[in-house]
RNA sequence: GGCCUCAUCGUCUAGCCCGGCCUAGGACGUUAGGUUCUCAGCCUAAAGACUGGGGUUCAAAUCCCCAUGGGGCUACCA
């Protein structure tokens, strides 16, 4: 059986580089009906933090990797590492100097591997220096904890950042020596930032949450991670969850790596909010409210539904619905002062919005055509284009020169309202 | 510097393994037009790439070599 791991370090949150590899993981666990393993690598004690930790771990739960099984600590293995590099002093394959123990690489000889996704890749171990495996505080080195962890939780297959692929022969020497079975590997490309250089905080965005908090909807996310290096062919794009477990396979992941590009994910993230099942998005939008402290719990949910359903189709992040929101629900509305001066501080804008009051105030029903048939017939009757009635309308009664239909924000705010702005600019 | 690795539109990629169907396809972005009450959306169109040089072959984006460029590693970090 499959059993994959990834392999976090609780020194920082998860970015979108770690993220993908996890999901590569992931993806390859469920397409096989392997397992997914985590492994928790919290050798430094310093640098590690369990707020990390908590956060690495919502944001697999966030972008729906499941793991299998408990977690695994490394910092409360460190009994084994002792005993296995204990075992290679034994052995006469390692030494010791002070307190910590070195392997001692055997020089011109080749290490190789077949690596999934580049090849046969070989090094020769004149490159490989002696490897420290126990440091003199007493905790083990990268390389040797991952090797004995690895084998010990039987993965089958180690499929992580091409960063490592230099670390392999290394590992593949430890390996050997300790006479453990060989994993296969799969070096995936690292993803880069505009300049071409590893992603980093300074490149902007870098943690997962950060795109939750930008409004990114997880479907999106995770959409465009697997894309990041890897294309389920036939010029599919967008794939759900599902589908992408049933095509994924590591054989063809790319070997090239991919510069991380924020205007794809916001269209793709607009393509999941524009086809999102309602309810869904209602409820998403509304959780994204509450985050950014724009709602409490005595909200209009029926209204809100229907503004959703009204902007879900201009919508590229959830983001977006947060000042839709002030318009609709503030009774203090923010004007743009640009469009006030276009469309309201013209010598007829006042005419205008008190005619179109008139008519909206003995209106029989309050609804979209209702409205429209009154726009449309009293435009005829002042031989003005409905626009010239609509624009400065929809300044007066939302703020703004953009926005929904005219008539759909009307029906939505409601009469009282809507002639209470008006008001405002007779 | 040494070692490893990668190389198709600005970006993500298809094609490459198993050479011909490639006057290189799709998507994002850009530009133009259409639709509409605005914006967005949607529709249509346009511009836009095989890093360079050598081979091999009747034929190369595809195979080989070299060069160039990018990235990674070269820690008692992970």
């Amino acid at each position: 059986m499959v059993r994959v791991r990834f392999a976090p370090s609780p020194t920082g949150y998860l970015h979108i580089g770690s993220a993908r590899t996890a999901l590569f993981n992931w993806l390859y666990a469920r397409h096989t009906g392997g397992q997914f393993i985590l492994r928790i690598e919290d050798t430094d004690k310093v640098r590690s933090n369990p707020e990390f930790l908590d956060e690495i771990l919502g944001s697999l739960k966030w972008l729906f990797m499941e793991w299998d099984g408990e977690l695994t600590f490394q910092s409360k293995r460190f009994d084994l590492y002792k005993k296995y590099a204990e075992a290679l002093v034994e052995k006469k394959l390692a030494f010791r100097e002070g307190a910590a123990i070195i392997f001692k690489v055997e020089k011109e000889r080749r290490v190789f591997f077949d690596d999934m996704i580049h090849g046969r890749i070989d090094f020769s171990t004149d490159e490989i220096k002696d490897q420290v495996l126990m440091k003199s505080d007493g905790t083990p080195t990268y390389n040797f904890a991952c090797v004995v962890d690895d084998a010990q939780m039987k993965i089958t297959h180690v499929i992580r950042g091409d960063d490592h692929i230099s670390n392999t022969p290394k590992q593949i020497l430890l390996y050997n020596a300790l006479g453990f079975e060989i994993p296969q590997f799969a070096h995936i490309p690292l993803i880069l930032s505009k300049d071409g250089g590893r992603l980093s905080k300074r490149h902007g965005a870098t943690s997962i949450f950060e795109y939750k908090n930008m409004g990114f909807v997880a479907e999106a996310l995770v959409n465009y991670l697997a894309l990041m290096g890897w294309a389920p062919g036939n010029d599919v794009e967008i794939l759900p969850i599902a589908e992408m477990i049933k095509l994924f396979d590591v054989k063809n992941v790319n070997k090239t790596g991919a510069t991380f590009d924020m205007d794809k994910l916001g269209w793709l993230n607009s393509q999941y909010i524009k086809n999102m099942e309602i309810n869904k998005l209602i409820a998403e939008t509304k959780e994204f409210l509450k985050c950014k402290g724009v709602i409490d719990d005595k909200f209009d949910e029926k209204k809100w539904g229907e503004i959703v359903l009204a902007y879900k189709e201009r919508t590229r992040t959830l983001e977006d619905f947060v000042s839709v929101y002030k318009i609709f629900f503030n009774s203090e509305l923010e004007y743009d002062e640009k469009a006030v001066e276009k469309y309201l501080k013209k010598p007829n804008s006042k005419d205008i919005i008190v005619k179109c009051r008139a008519v909206l105030e003995k209106l029989p029903a309050f609804d979209h055509n209702s409205i429209e048939g009154a726009y449309r017939k009293l435009a005829d009757e002042l031989k003005m284009k409905p626009a010239e009635l609509i624009h400065p309308t929809r300044v007066a009664i939302s703020g703004k020169t953009v926005g929904a239909g005219l008539f759909e924000m009307m029906a939505i705010l409601g009469r009282d309202a809507v002639l209470k702005r008006m008001e405002k600019f007779c």
